[in-house]
DNA sequence: CGGACGTTTGAGGAACATCAAAGCCTGTGG
DNA sequence: CCACAGGCTTTGATGTTCCTCAAACGTCCG
């Protein structure tokens, strides 16, 4: 693992008070005065496709906010086989088990190049013992992820392949919030829906065919409205 | 939905702090003096099988903590289907999205006959404003989420059904803590993992054959050691 | 006792996994 | 700049698993 420093993201001025995602992130709620008591600098770290943040059972010293790309979190099954049961966009905090002084939970893999902050555990846990506004912000962000799970469990997992995948494009498009985003490799997809990867193509290409998605390079394009349409022709 | 009110568990004295499964509920970390600060009673509420606890999109102004019984949050897909995106044993926190200020994301319905603490959100909230030692329980109560989220998608619906439905009896054994546990429905047990009723009868059935479970009314007994062998074998 | 509901068992068929081979992009090094 | 290697994607043929539909059986409750 060879993680690129971009720079120190908070010095001791206001690098962190400034951030462009912060309102979402971690550290949304703090007020000024709260700032001033971190006294650890803030790592910004860059990732390129591929690359691995954290290994599942790693002890963990650190939680990761995400600035920008898209990491997912992997669960390998003892037969070598994979799995990803999250995908965190900016705003998202990675390793959040950590906050209980667990090991990591699974392995944390950059899909896209990616940036993400690197806040210390003692950090958080001295800030939330002299500030209530962390606490708050902890909850909203584990709140997301028991809604991506249900999610995840509830409409990614279930259903023809056919409705999985296009339940699953549907979700990178609201979170993207656009219809345009970066697609996913075959197997990647395969991994989130519990298929395999010939029949993430196969759908792929139906759907190309009937001009409800349009792939150029790693992005698509989506008929958001056509693909609701779909799902329900073939629900009934 | 007819709750019964079993008693005021707390009601100015010290019903609470004298709960038998308190270490691991919600108010597990609180001191004597904490407790003073709660000013609401807590009503202790009783479920028979299939009662309904709560449904999706109420609007939430109260949290339960499973004191006994098993609880099943419930998840209904637009075409009528149902899935179960967790289960509640007695310490588990039913309802915990409603601290962020949202409504319920799931339904809660009672399995088992149960019995639940009814805990008012603003009382929580108070609470956690005037002391800290609130938050570190929450946050271990979402972790509880988390990794139950994990299991789910990581083990219960992937590979073949009979995996499934030896994984889910093992599950069941360890949060129960023994080897003889209530068996879910057969079309519950379905919805946890993604299969219908007639396979899962089937697998049992064969399980049955092998010895490796006995079923006796509400009850299954499992041969454990026999079951993860029995993973091993097939996996390869 | 009879009805409703859940379970069991069977037969048939559809959907998906598996295996295999060919095609296509991407990046690399000559 | 082009050629080539590797990985990822596409497409096909085959087989198995599991869903669907259906009927019989068992059990719990009125």
């Amino acid at each position: 693992m060879k993680l690129i420093k971009i720079n120190q993201a908070w010095n001791g001025e206001d690098g962190c008070v400034n951030c462009n995602i912060r309102k979402q992130a971690l550290f949304g709620d703090l007020t000024r005065q709260d700032f001033d008591l971190l006294h650890l600098p803030i790592l910004e770290l860059g990732l390129s496709a591929g690359e691995t943040l954290y290994h599942a059972d790693d002890a963990a010293s650190y939680v990761y906010t995400v600035r920008s790309g898209m990491i997912k979190l992997v669960n390998f099954l003892p037969d070598g086989e994979y799995r990803i049961v999250r995908l965190l966009r900016p705003g998202d905090l990675a390793g959040i088990e950590a906050l209980n002084a667990r090991p990591y939970l699974n392995h944390a893999v950059a899909m896209q190049k990616s940036e993400v902050c690197q806040i210390s555990l003692t950090e958080v846990e001295l800030l939330n013992e002299q500030t209530p506004h962390l606490c708050k912000k902890l909850t909203a962000l584990w709140q997301q992820v028991q809604n991506d799970a249900d999610v995840w469990l509830g409409q990614l997992t279930v259903g023809a392949s056919g409705q999985r995948v296009v339940r699953l494009l549907l979700y990178l498009a609201d979170t993207a919030g656009k219809s345009e985003f970066v697609l996913p490799s075959g197997e990647d997809m395969g991994a989130i829906l519990a298929i395999t990867k010939e029949t993430v193509s196969r759908t792929m290409a139906e759907l190309k065919r009937q001009g409800l998605v349009q792939t150029e390079s790693p992005l698509a394009r989506i008929n958001y409205q056509g693909l609701e349409q779909w799902l329900k022709c073939v629900d009934q």
